[in-house]
DNA sequence: TCGTATAGGTAGAACAACTATGTGTAGGCT
DNA sequence: AGCCTACACATAGTTGTTCTACCTATACGA
């Protein structure tokens, strides 16, 4: 079951921007986030709960989100996460980030043989 | 003197399809890769000596680098590194899961808030 | 003689993502 | 009643890449 084609990893220090990006469309709790990914990307990204979980805290600790414990549509409790000004600050960092370096690989991968 | 602005570290697993792409122009010897991977990306990759070296060792013993001690244009010894038939296909993998993950980024990055 | 560039390397730390495992609720199937 | 899946949160421990910091050695120009 696991390893089908290729197993679709995060390059490390993606999964943080896609979250906070994900939040910045308004407060989602954890497990919501996970499923936006994957939809978004049309299942090339599967996260991990072993590497959401850690990730959201991480982002906490940082002072990019703010969680706060909420019902669901479906009437079950779950933290929900807010980006915050920083964690809005962060994020343009690290789209302008990965906008440079998506340029850089590009211009390698472009030389000629 | 570090820490200029961005430090412009490798998103890890990329610096790997990098060297390889480096290689597949010809044989080429380690200080030289990095020097490469420097100019082409605009000083955007600053390869560091303590990421290079592992780095060849690992693809070398993955069997995707063959390496043989030559004398460089300026006479100096010097480990060339030439990409193997099984490190071109590694390498072909490699660039088609990068396309496929930026693609997957650009998506989650472009929906609109 | 001293610094820089060239050329190779290792050791150890940092850190993110993974696998595996745990808790508990709700709902559907047999 | 028993079992499975989905939902929702979480932690422990491993793996692997990259980083900083350090080491050797040659050649060249100031």
């Amino acid at each position: 079951m696991r390893g089908k084609d290729d197993k679709a990893e995060f390059l490390k220090g993606t999964l943080d921007m896609l979250i906070l990006k994900v939040t910045a469309l308004g407060p989602i709790h954890g497990y919501a986030i996970s499923q936006r990914i994957q939809q978004i990307s049309r299942d090339f990204f599967q996260v991990q709960q072993g590497s959401l979980y850690p990730a959201l805290h991480r982002l906490e600790d940082r002072g990019w989100l703010a969680a706060a414990w909420k019902e669901t549509e479906t009437g079950r409790e779950a933290k929900f996460y807010t980006l915050t000004r920083k964690g809005r600050k962060q994020l343009e960092a690290e789209i302008r980030h990965w906008a440079r370096l998506s340029d850089a690989v590009a211009l390698i991968l472009r030389t000629a043989e």
